[in-house]
DNA sequence: ATACTGTACTAGATGTGTTAGTACAGTAGA
DNA sequence: TCTACTGTACTAACACATCTAGTACAGTAT
């Protein structure tokens, strides 16, 4: 399971977040699955432990997995998560309408250009 | 000129050029004004000239002033700034589609839900 | 007992952002 | 010409976040 692009600028620990969730979401892992553990999956990525603990930590906080002490990190019920998501990218798509409107470019408009 | 939300964990220079930039955008600030200087900007901001420096540095490798040494920063022609701008918030947008699309929601849910 | 899991902690290296200080070149006005 | 502004170009130092490395401990499964 490769997670990182050693190109891109972000903190590591942020992208192997991001990747899992997105994993996540999208049910390439499943409300039940088994992480790979943050040692092998260091391994493989060739970063560090503490690195991929971090990722996992916040995971966790963000409702996305929970952990079994001695057994692993699991992932969790995620219709919430689901919604969530959408609320996000709701008020995500709010800013940039509204970013546009001050530019003096309708919504429409911009909602069409971004379909083609 | 009040540029800066201590607040805000970006960093300072970059809140400055977002600002000016988007004053510059909406026209608040026209072509050909002037911009305050590099030590006044700090003194007022409780900064640093550097940082400020900084700033509009990055606003003038992308296109959104330019120098007369000696006189100072002045705000460029914006029309070809507009229309880099609307291309932005069109590939946003279309980031957002696709998310959404993955998530099994329709791009035109989400815009409708975006405009209430 | 052994080999896995997660967790916790310290220490150090590195890079970015920021501040501080100094210096120099061009412009404008008295 | 003198003075006070402009931008520009450095260096040095500090704070902070990220990351690595190493060690240790507790729980689980075989």
């Amino acid at each position: 399971m490769t997670l990182i692009d050693w190109r891109d600028s972000r903190p590591i620990y942020e992208q192997i977040t991001d990747r899992l969730k997105h994993l996540i979401l999208m049910d390439v892992i499943q409300p039940g699955d088994q992480l790979p553990s943050v040692r092998s999956l260091a391994m493989e990525n060739g970063t560090n432990p503490n690195t991929v603990q971090k990722a996992y930590t916040e995971l966790e906080r963000e409702g996305f997995t929970y952990t079994v002490r001695g057994k692993g990190v699991f992932v969790a019920e995620n219709s919430v998560l689901k919604d969530q998501k959408k609320t996000e990218l709701v008020n995500s798509m709010k800013t940039l309408i509204k970013e546009g409107e001050e530019l003096g470019i309708k919504p429409e408009e911009l909602f069409q250009e971004a379909l083609k």
